[in-house]
DNA sequence: ACGCAATACCTCGATGAGGATGTATGGTCG
DNA sequence: CGACCATACATCCTCATCGAGGTATTGCGT
């Protein structure tokens, strides 16, 4: 999920880490910070891998930049993150929302809408939170108001999602045509 | 994450490791699988920490089954866990959900609207997602129709459970009179 | 008779993530 | 004029997690 956020964010230009930083902060920073010891270590693994290069500049107000550039390499590993996402990155949320930040990237409308008919075809998916024994508990049957609450808040976010999969799957087809 | 939904699966009912597998897998497992090899460590961890204590008995259909029950020790670790949840457990929706399929343990009213509280202060904090350069990318100005699917979804989920947050601290505080 | 799925548990190695801390510099504020 | 904050990068250690694999039993299908 780091490791997609910085080929997403280098992707649209170079950038040094502390401000790579802060842009990664403004996406998932309010749910999961960064620290910056898994920031760095992450940029190191991308460089090795030949995704990026540095190009060390003097500091325009402090200790010199390492400004970070995405390879040929790194922007078809970019590409080929979007297209073809792990099944985490389509069901949790959080790694969710860092692939939708980037999908634009993808720029072939088809292969964007293959994207999000995986994820609507994991939200039409009938699941249960809880059970008892081996019988699933209903959402009417929850009497606790926590559990009711998860019940409520995830059927909201599942309507409001598929709500707008389907008019984005709808635009993006007639893009195709 | 995984050990809060250890303590508060089996701060219900003693259970063995295969079930209850099955029940965080039902709670947290269509948007992050745990492993069986994350599970039985972790297991281990807290019987090591003197939190469950295992009984061995022999196995329904198969092998032997190690039937996992807390201690003292264990029951007010998980109510101090719940009482006191860490940052991340409060912002991350996944790990909040953890927290709130097992609220109900902590009994008094007002240290379960306290955690409440908490979510909400962290709800009503304005959050920008995206910037150019320095300066917050307002969602009216969002023309990628992927970052305004993020702007939208992240706008439902969040109306949906603030207006749940604040009817149920209404009720909780009812109590309390 | 044979394989396979389900039950039930476990280990190992690699690695990613996190907390703490270190090392500079330049600007601001009291 | 000293404290402190923001910038900018880095390392160390620890630990949770994952994938791959291992062991053993029961029972079903074919």
């Amino acid at each position: 999920m780091l490791e997609l956020a910085i080929l997403g964010f280098l992707y649209e230009a170079p950038l040094h880490g502390y401000v790579l930083r802060r842009h990664i902060a403004a996406l998932t920073g309010h749910v999961r910070p960064v620290a910056e010891s898994t920031l760095y270590p992450a940029i190191k693994r991308l460089e090795k891998a030949g995704l990026l290069v540095r190009a060390t500049e003097p500091g325009a107000v402090a200790a010199p930049r390492h400004v970070l550039r995405l390879t040929e390499e790194g922007r078809v590993e970019l590409r080929r993150r979007l297209a073809e996402p792990g099944q985490r990155e389509i069901t949790d949320e959080n790694q969710w929302f860092v692939l939708l930040a980037f999908l634009r990237h993808l720029e072939d409308p088809a292969a964007q809408a293959a994207v999000l008919r995986r994820r609507l075809a994991f939200l039409e998916e009938p699941t249960s939170f809880f059970y008892e024994g081996d019988r699933p508990v209903r959402a009417e049957e929850v009497d606790d108001p926590f559990r009711q609450g998860i019940l409520t808040i995830a059927r909201a976010t599942s309507r409001a999602e598929l709500a707008w999969l389907r008019d984005t799957l709808v635009s993006l087809e007639g893009v195709g045509r």
